[in-house]
DNA sequence: CATCACTACTTTGTATTACAAAGTACTTTG
DNA sequence: CAAAGTACTTTGTAATACAAAGTAGTGATG
């Protein structure tokens, strides 16, 4: 169990990249627009934030036209993956116990 | 499943802020000094931390003197606990099932 | 007993980040 | 052919994170 809280990678940190990470975890691939739905999140902030992860190479965003309008398709990188999980783990390192479910 | 970001306390959130509730989540009880080896943070940016913790009531900060040195310890209250529980609950909806442990 | 180093913090300055408002580029509808 | 809508991106600002510098004391050295 470690405490030093550089063992957790801030870049998937942030409340929406990491939301976005866990969309994609399970679901492999997301569309723009459906990204915004789910995260509840203004599109000015998820462009921005999926700028910051596809910088890191987490995720491959790609960009096409489907019926006249553009749509943008997120995917999680084998690099994302890693990181992600890598991150997973950091996270239960340092809460640690407290993450039983005690209920 | 929720991917809402605004599910998860941003004031937990912090990657300092996070290892400090960690660490008070089983020690109860922390000082200034353990708290600032055990997360590798600097003193001033712990200070500013614990000052944000405090001031939304998730510990209790006490100062007092022992060996003439200023000492300050630092409780988690109710209030953290309850918001801790939360928290991790939060992050384990988000996450979900790429929290599995699936070594 | 002055001063230098050290401990235990807190305050302050700055660089980074988060976020939404505004902007861009297009399309569809009345 | 406006006007409204979609799917984004860029930009401006407010908030945040962090460490460097500051404060207030103790302890040791010459």
């Amino acid at each position: 169990m470690s405490f030093d809280y550089r063992i957790i990678d801030d870049v998937i940190h942030s409340r929406v990249r990491l939301a976005i990470m866990s969309y994609l975890a399970t679901a492999r691939e997301a569309e723009f627009v459906a990204l915004k739905k789910a995260l509840k999140v203004s599109d000015g902030n998820l462009s921005t934030h999926l700028k910051k992860l596809e910088e890191k190479n987490y995720v491959v965003v790609s960009k096409q036209f489907v019926d006249n309008k553009p749509q943008t398709k997120i995917k999680m990188s084998r690099e994302g993956e890693t990181a992600f999980k890598a991150y997973v783990e950091g996270l239960a390192a340092m809460i640690g116990p407290s993450a039983n479910p005690e209920k």
